[in-house]
DNA sequence: CATATTTAAGAGTATTAATTCTTAATTAAC
DNA sequence: GTTAATTAAGAATTAATACTCTTAAATATG
């Protein structure tokens, strides 16, 4: 069951990595991310320049530079980094894939499928990376292998 | 979001057209299927095949040959179709991708993702190809596009 | 200014999923 | 037995995703 690209699973981890460690320099540099969370460097940097162009994060180039949170981490929530990775069509989807659908009458999982989609919906609409972060700070949850 | 493969899709549907379609012989071409929902006919055989193999179906060669549902359509769930085409760890996935996962704590988002997980599976337990069938004859929902 | 550090941009490659194609085997009917 | 209808098997192709590589641009520091 794949619910998230890769590209998506990726940026939620290297930004909760960021929460997660209150660096002392403004920048965080996608190198130590990569180094820390053992992701690719070249993939990652494409991921966050995604997330940079999108708005949720700044740049910087150069010595000290990377890539810091555009906002405070408890109003970026998951919903804006999954709909900036996966499109904002993320959600348009039919779980039995049947085509122009919506118009007429629903298929025959409809009503099941769109409940589901409204919980993972609200919940990554409710969800901040501050959130997350604060649990993995308090180690109840871990975020490496 | 991606939750089924277009293998799953094709298959769901073109089942639920047998069980839509009470026909009048024993077997029902796989030809027909595909005529009536515009799906490949080779890639409908490769997946009726694999249900074949996987016991759902009873497949027979010839002419007014063609394949029939193994058992009444009230026994087969859409949990044994989907763990058919998908594989038996269609469920064990994570919304993260952390690796090894499950054995120490777990990931900040693994509670939420644990509550879908078991909604969907407990949904596709409990809902057979006849409850749908009888809803597609009912003309509550629809089949085709 | 020279150098080192870091992101930007996008081309290139590899892997996986999806689809099509070819040939063979089985069976019914004439 | 010949032909037509049908599934079986799997190779071959195409498309999408995932990942890697190369080059350029920006910036800090000495
Ligand atoms: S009725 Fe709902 S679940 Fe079914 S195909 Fe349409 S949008 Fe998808
Ligand atoms: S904790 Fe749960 S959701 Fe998170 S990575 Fe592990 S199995 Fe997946």
């Amino acid at each position: 069951m794949k619910v998230l690209s890769q590209t998506s699973k990726y940026g939620i981890r290297a930004l909760l990595y960021m929460v997660s460690n209150p660096s002392t320099g403004e920048y965080v540099s996608i190198g130590e991310i990569t180094k820390e969370l053992n992701l690719s460097f070249h993939f990652l940097t494409k991921i966050f320049r995604e997330l940079t162009n999108k708005g949720i994060l700044y740049s910087y180039r150069g010595p000290s530079g990377g890539i810091a949170l555009a906002k405070p981490s408890d109003q970026i929530m998951l919903i804006d980094i999954v709909l900036a990775l996966e499109g904002e069509d993320y959600f348009d989807n039919c779980l039995l894939g049947f085509p122009g659908c919506g118009v007429e009458k629903p298929c025959p999982v409809h009503n099941f499928w769109k409940g589901i989609k409204e919980d993972i919906k609200s919940h990554l609409c409710n969800t901040s990376l501050a959130q997350l972060g604060e649990k993995i700070l308090a180690e109840e949850v871990r975020l490496f292998d």
